[in-house]
DNA sequence: CAGTGGTCTAGACCACGGT
DNA sequence: CCGTGGTCTAGACCACTGT
């Protein structure tokens, strides 16, 4: 019988990541002990230990003291997504980045966005509504509600200059926030907006960010028809 | 002066991230090397270089041998999907799962699913179409081509007892994939699978696998109008 | 209680890549 | 060249949890 002697914990992680593709460990299978690992592979625990610690953040292997580490019944891989500035987003397509500001005005926001921020009726947010260009054509609609309590200074903003959404990236840090994707159609001032058909289906990328317990801002993405947001698993 | 003494990664990691939240290291700044900080924290450079690391891999910092460890300076967090078996999502939701096989035909995939796999028109693919329920009710509707040759087994299959995506899961193990998520107008076909009107705007998720060099499937999900898929950052 | 993963340490060597 | 992060090691103790 071969023993390798795997030095490295990513040859670790490659032979125990081609022994579960390969089924000698099928899903839900108990796989040795670290030590045992260790002994057979001629490394460290240390280093089983990282490379097992790595497969079971992938996705691979499921871990539990006393219990041991089990192949994952569904490699259930998680896809990651980057969520950049819109400028980056459309300068790494090679095109010029421009935004134009809609609307900018204190109002009380939809019940849809109160609840989503945890806030009631009697506070007022600041709306703005923007449109992000890419070489002149629009790549994105924004609609946005940011509190200006949890956020002072962004009320004195000159957001012609600036987008709200590269200002907020680099002046205030999230402590959490909730990101979710949908399909919407598009509505009159949406797709007048984006030059597209009313009802259009339109790729909808939604976010609420708060810092601490204050809720910092609430924005919708509309994409064009035909946008797309690819990922690698 | 403080000297916390911070033995645990996870309090390194916590003091670190609070400097940065802090503006004590600005996005940008170079950041004090392992050595010192571990000299400054009180305990192991091994320790620090894990809490450090840890940072990194969540889009915190940005490290490069020899030239340190910089804040990074647009904190893109990465949103993590699950993309489970959808039946497991359904259930997930409380919900009872049933499908309900639609087509099930060999032929040549149509130009996009053939450059998506990197296959010619003369191979020919197995193409079926299903619908996923919940409660009875459509939950998605699902196109999928599959290669099988690169699949044998799943031509003999009884597709009217499991799914292709619960049996592909469990037995062809991917190694690499990609993920498209796009919004798109109804079809009549999916329209009416799904009980909504043609020209809906449905969340559509395109995923293709390969097993090393060889097309594993492509499969289009699309879900009806309201679908929501939720993440934490 | 006892087995398994989780983590810390102190020290060492290596690999990359600015200067 | 040489500073910085990347990793390995051997050993130790701890924390969780199944039995």
């Amino acid at each position: 019988m071969t023993a390798p002697v795997l030095t490295s914990w990513q040859a670790v992680a490659d032979e125990v990541l081609a022994r579960i593709r390969r089924r000698d460990w099928a899903p839900g299978d108990l796989i040795p002990n670290e030590v045992d690992l260790a002994g057979e592979m001629g490394c460290a625990r240390t280093t089983v230990n990282r490379a097992l610690r790595h497969l079971a953040e992938a996705g691979y292997l499921e871990r539990r003291r006393k219990a041991g580490t089990r192949v994952a019944l569904n490699p259930v891989r998680r896809a990651t997504l980057r969520i950049p500035v819109i400028r980056e987003e459309v300068e790494a397509r090679g095109a010029r980045y421009d935004h134009a500001l809609i609307r900018r005005e204190e109002g009380t926001p939809p019940l849809a966005v109160r609840s989503h921020l945890g806030l009631g009726p009697e506070r007022p947010l600041l709306h703005v509504v923007a449109l992000h260009l890419a070489d002149g054509a629009p790549y994105a609609h924004e609609d946005r509600w940011v509190d200006t309590e949890t956020v002072p200074g962004f009320a004195a903003l000159d957001l012609t200059q600036q987008s709200a959404n590269a200002w907020l990236v680099q002046n205030v840090p999230y402590t959490r926030g909730t990101l979710t994707l949908s399909a919407a159609a598009a509505g009159p001032e949406t797709a007048q907006a984006l030059g597209c058909a009313p009802g259009a289906a339109l790729f909808t990328l939604e976010r609420t960010t708060w810092k601490e317990a204050h809720p910092i801002t609430w924005v919708r993405l509309s994409y064009p028809p035909g946008h797309r947001l690819v990922t690698e698993l």
